[in-house]
DNA sequence: CCAATTTGACCGCG
DNA sequence: CGCGGTCAAATTGG
């Protein structure tokens, strides 16, 4: 599986766990609209990502094919699709492992991880102010992703998120694995699935726990709270061929063989 | 009381 | 030296 495949297959995963979050959610919660919008863009994101992923290998492939001049063997994902900074000059941090700007009317907090917000400072040229977040589990599985949400404009509003790195926590996707080999439904009747409980994982005393809300100028905070679904069955949506395959995928993504 | 956020200090880089 | 990014002590609030 080349790097295109598993970057596409990244993104596809985070959409279905988006997904499958938006699922389970308590939908009598009257204040997790906002935190549903947002899930959904996320799902939407992360299937369009994905298709420009396959489309770029796809059309990277014909060049190579038609005309044997590989102009640039570098990885084609993001930077190429989104022209949003200019080739050739890039940030040390454009130049990291990962690095994807997004732009939306509003800023993205429900996006799927979990994030601990870790300063936030006044930008020169920019009237507002930009929030550092990191990858909750940091700490306890040293994920280096990260993420930077900035309002950009005001009228329509616009706000700018940046991710870098990328997640190799595994308890993030906690919430989107399921019990796989055990198709014995009684197990799953009437049993709830936390979202952010792992089959395999154990909770450390230093897992971050829920936040809570915030309100802060332009910039509202707002996190996931934890949410018990019911009812609800895995395989419903998904094919035990494509659960295992799935399941190959999160725990070693390298030897995952998919043709 | 505990954990997450806030916010000013600090630090490395250009 | 100024800027953007990060740290960490203080603060906040459930």
């Amino acid at each position: 599986m080349n790097s295109c495949q598993q970057k596409a297959m990244e993104k596809l995963l985070h959409g279905y766990r988006c997904a499958n979050q938006l699922l389970i959610m308590d939908h009598t919660e009257s204040d997790s609209s906002m935190e549903r919008e947002d899930l959904a863009k996320s799902v939407l994101h992360c299937l369009s990502d994905s298709l420009s992923i396959l489309i770029d290998t796809n059309d990277h492939q014909d060049d190579q094919s038609n005309n044997s001049s590989p102009q640039d063997s570098s990885p084609v994902l993001e930077s190429a699709r989104k022209p949003l900074h200019k080739r050739g000059r890039k940030t040390s941090m454009a130049e990291s492992s990962d690095y994807h700007r997004h732009e939306s009317s509003t800023p993205i907090y429900h996006d799927g991880f979990l994030w601990r917000k870790y300063g936030q400072k006044q930008i020169k040229e920019s009237e507002y102010q930009r929030s550092y977040y990191k990858c909750a589990y940091t700490k306890d599985q040293n994920c280096e992703a990260k993420k930077q949400v900035q309002k950009i404009q005001h009228n329509p509003p616009l706000y700018s998120t940046t991710y870098f790195g990328h997640h190799t926590c595994q308890l993030h996707q906690a919430y989107a694995t399921f019990p796989i080999g055990t198709s014995d439904p009684e197990e799953h009747e009437g049993s709830h699935m936390i979202r952010f409980g792992h089959p395999n994982t154990s909770f450390s005393s230093s897992t971050p726990s829920l936040c809570r809300h915030q309100n802060q100028d332009h910039i509202r905070d707002e996190y996931m709270k934890p949410v018990i679904a019911e009812e609800w069955s895995p395989s419903e949506w998904m094919s035990s061929e494509v659960a295992h395959a799935v399941e190959a995928f999160e725990f070693n993504p390298l030897y995952m063989d998919i043709s």
